[in-house]
Parts: C-alpha cells; sequence; structure tokens
DNA sequence: TCTGGGGTCCTAGGACCC
DNA sequence: TCTGGGGTCCTAGGACCC
C-alpha cells in the first residue's frame, strides 16, 4: 500500500519535469471481443447473450431475407436490424462445417467457447449461441474509426492489426499523469462515446510490458505497470503470457522445469543461450527481466501478399483436377487483385498446400521482375505447384507473392536498370 | 467432431561471389 | 592448387501473432 503510494507520487511529480527527463510510457490498446462487440452494435437485441462470429458465408441479407419471407406484408431493411426476433438467428446447434470461431462473445466464453476453437467443438458445449458470419468490411470499418480516434489524441500510433495498437505516451499532454491512466481513460471514452465499442488499455515503460498489462483488466480496464512492478506482478506470471513465446517454446521451457516468467529470469543468460539459441536465448533472458527497447513503428510496408482457401470436403491433384485448377486461377486472380488495388508489385511467388493430415508444403520461386498480373503469377505458381508432391489429398490450396515494392518504385527501378543494362552489356562487349 | 485466413520473422543449407 | 573466410540471395520449413 505505501508502496503504490509512493508510486503515484512519484508519477505526478513526473508531469513537471522537462521532456528529456520523462518517463517512457508505451500503451497497449486491446479492443474488447472485437467483432463480437461491432455485430451488437448492429443487432443490439443479442446483448447479454452467447454470440460466436465465424464459420459460414450466410450474410445478413440471409436474415432480411428470412424476415421478409416471414412478414411479406411488410417492408424489411437494414433499418430493421435492431428488431429481428431472436428466434430467426441462426444457432450453433447442428452445425457442420469446417470453421472455426474468430470471436466470441463474453457471455459465450463463460461456456468455454473461444476463439480458434472448431465450431462443431463449439456446438456441442453451447449449442444455444447464436452463430453470426464474419463481416469483415464492417470490423475494417470500427478499426479505422477508433484507430483515428486514437491518432486525434495521441499521434504515435503503431498499427497492430484490426483490433489492437501500441501508443506511445511519452509526450503525450497528459500521457504522464498517474503513469498514463489519464490518458488511457481519455482515450477510452473518446472511443465509446465515438463508436460504444469498449477497449482495454496497459501502460507501461515498454511494448512487452504494456501488452501484457492491456490483458489485466480486461474488459474495459486499465492497467498501470513501473518497472518496480516486475517482481510482484510479471514474474508470478505463465511464460506464455510473453507476447512471442507460443506453445513450443512454453513445452521446451517446461522441459526445463521453467513455468513462471520468475523462473525463467532465474535462469543465467548463456545457459539460455546454449539451450535455445544465442538469439532466442538473449531474448528470453530480456523479455523475462521486463527489458524491450523496441520503437512504436509508425509505418510499415507489407512483404507479401497471399490468399489461401480451405475446401469443404478434401481434394485430390488428380481426381479433382478440373475444381482445383478453377479454385488455383480464382486464388491468383485474388491476390492479384489485391496487388493492384493497394499499388504492390512482388518478384517471388509461391503455393502452400495444406494436406489432409495437416501437413505445409510450400513451394516459391524468384523471377527476374515485379509482376501483379493475374496470368503471371497463374504461369509461375503452377511451375511451384508441379514440384510439390501431389500424392495425398489436399484440404488448403493458397498462393503467394513476397518481395514486394511498390508499384511507381519498381516502375522507376526498371527504368534506371534498363540504362544500367546498356552500360553492363558495353562492359561485357569489352571483357569477351 | 479436428484444427480459418492473413500475415511477420527466423533458421539453415546451398549456390555463388569476392 | 588448396584452404578458409565472409556476404548475399534463394528456398523450405516452422514458430508465432491477430
Amino acid at each position: 500500500m505505501a508502496c503504490a503510494i509512493a508510486k503515484r507520487t512519484a508519477a505526478s511529480e513526473v508531469t513537471s519535469l522537462p521532456p528529456t527527463t520523462r518517463l517512457r510510457r508505451i500503451a497497449h490498446l486491446d479492443m474488447d471481443a472485437f467483432y463480437a462487440s461491432v455485430e451488437l452494435l448492429r443487432y443490439p437485441q443479442l446483448k447479454g447473450l452467447p454470440v460466436v462470429i465465424g464459420g459460414g458465408r450466410r450474410r445478413e441479407d440471409d436474415l432480411l431475407g428470412r424476415l421478409r419471407a416471414a412478414h411479406p406484408e411488410q417492408e424489411w431493411s437494414s433499418a430493421h436490424l435492431h428488431h429481428i426476433p431472436l428466434d430467426f438467428f441462426p444457432r450453433l446447434d447442428g452445425y457442420t462445417g469446417r470453421g472455426v470461431i474468430t470471436t466470441a462473445t463474453y457471455a459465450a466464453r463463460q461456456f468455454g467457447v473461444g476463439s480458434a476453437l472448431g465450431l462443431m467443438k463449439a456446438a456441442k458445449l453451447c449449442p444455444q449461441a447464436i452463430l453470426l458470419p464474419v463481416d469483415f468490411d464492417q470490423y475494417r470499418h470500427y478499426s479505422r474509426r477508433f484507430k483515428a480516434i486514437v491518432t486525434d489524441i495521441a499521434p504515435l500510433m503503431e498499427d497492430r492489426g484490426v483490433d489492437e495498437v501500441y501508443i506511445d505516451f511519452t509526450d503525450v499532454p497528459g500521457g504522464q499523469r498517474e503513469g498514463g491512466r489519464v490518458l488511457a481513460r481519455l482515450i477510452q471514452k473518446a472511443i465509446f462515446d465515438d463508436t460504444g465499442l469498449t477497449c482495454s488499455v496497459g501502460v507501461a515503460p515498454n511494448k512487452l510490458l504494456a501488452k501484457m498489462a492491456s490483458e489485466f483488466n480486461k474488459p474495459r480496464g486499465i492497467s498501470i505497470v513501473w518497472e518496480e512492478d516486475l517482481e510482484d506482478t510479471i514474474w508470478p506470471l505463465a511464460c506464455r503470457k510473453i507476447n512471442g513465446i507460443g506453445p513450443k517454446l512454453e513445452a521446451k521451457l517446461q522441459s526445463h522445469g521453467i513455468e513462471t516468467i520468475g523462473q525463467l529470469a532465474a535462469r543465467e543468460q548463456q545457459w539460455l543461450m546454449d539451450n535455445f539459441g544465442e538469439r532466442s536465448g538473449a531474448w528470453l533472458h530480456a523479455a523475462s527481466h521486463g527489458q524491450d527497447a523496441r520503437a512504436v513503428v509508425l509505418e510499415s510496408e507489407p512483404v507479401s501478399m497471399s490468399r489461401e482457401t480451405t475446401f469443404d470436403a478434401d481434394l485430390h491433384a488428380v481426381r479433382n483436377r478440373a475444381e482445383l485448377g478453377a479454385i488455383f486461377t480464382k486464388l491468383c486472380e485474388q491476390v492479384a487483385g489485391d496487388l493492384q488495388r493497394k499499388g504492390y508489385v512482388g518478384k517471388t511467388i509461391g503455393i502452400k498446400l495444406r494436406f489432409d493430415d495437416f501437413q505445409i508444403v510450400t513451394r516459391d520461386q524468384t523471377i527476374d521482375h515485379f509482376t501483379a498480373d493475374a496470368q503471371e503469377i497463374r504461369q509461375f505458381a503452377g511451375q511451384c505447384l508441379k514440384r510439390a508432391p501431389l500424392q495425398k489429398r489436399l484440404r488448403l490450396l493458397g498462393v503467394r507473392v513476397g518481395a514486394l515494392l511498390k508499384a511507381e518504385d519498381a516502375a522507376e527501378r526498371a527504368a534506371n536498370s534498363a540504362s544500367h543494362d546498356q552500360g553492363a552489356d558495353g562492359l561485357t562487349g569489352q571483357l569477351f
């Protein structure tokens, strides 16, 4: 208690210090059950009920269509979505198909269903749950909105996907007050007032700790973590809570008797480097001591773009050749469309296969120029496919274009290299 | 009753060059 | 001729994240 008061005093003193001596305060903001919450804005009648998002391809039109069929005397439009009665919503009960849950409402999570769980499995656990299809356009719209609100208040924001951002509070007015709590509260309120959506925020000396902190009080939580909190707050947590430690690393750590972050921190750095590799070992050591020097990155360029699809039923390369070929062509067209729409070209073209036993195989090929052309992608992806083993039945097929460049930069580079080539040709002529 | 789709980064070996 | 580096690019696989 005395310790907490001392910390608070120290924090409020900081606000009067010149900027150079301000403490680095990094926030991680995580939207609460984002997809499900967006759906609840559209269907407020589902509030408090178990709802899962994922799987099928149904859209709201299906709901409206059923409503129109049931009550043809009335005119139904998307403005009436609020009034769709509960029994019109599809239930998880009896679901058959391959999808997984993308997001579940907190009410649904009580039943043990959550992200990445197979829908058929979820149907057993919570058959009464309402199942809604994913609607990425809608989520992207709200994603842009909440991020615009964040950058209006605190401009140094790093985009970490549709429902997460890091924010550098250090030099934002009020960003030091109560260690960041005041600004976090302001941002939460601004987002809620504009969108009706809630989020959780963690503020800490760096991204690593901020990310962990944002999970402490979900939903609608704010958690402030100081360097001094390491022993009491961070060390008792499971290693898995560190962003970057997944199931494999966790299992390997456990095999050495390391369960908590504190136990990890107790190991010598050299021992970690010997057992987990130079880089990973050094990183594990730093992370367990709460150290993370990564900057908040404002802009980044994409490295690759891909499209993939899991078939309704496994396909065989020979027996289902025609069907597979049509899907393959469509994936190439989609990737090409994505590249063109976003203004990129790439020179590494690859494929991804997942067999019925879940083994994944990739093949890729780097060509001598940049492209975003569907037919060309199809041609080289086709060559990759010929190099892949095709005995087993296929579950998934994907097409990827990597080594990306902005289309205009590629055009410029091509112009330059054309003139260089002339020079090189001249040189070659002399040598031979 | 198995397990989506879209990404990033790292590792490791081989080719090739200096 | 042999040996030994280092650096970069390419390819395949894998861990991890949202």
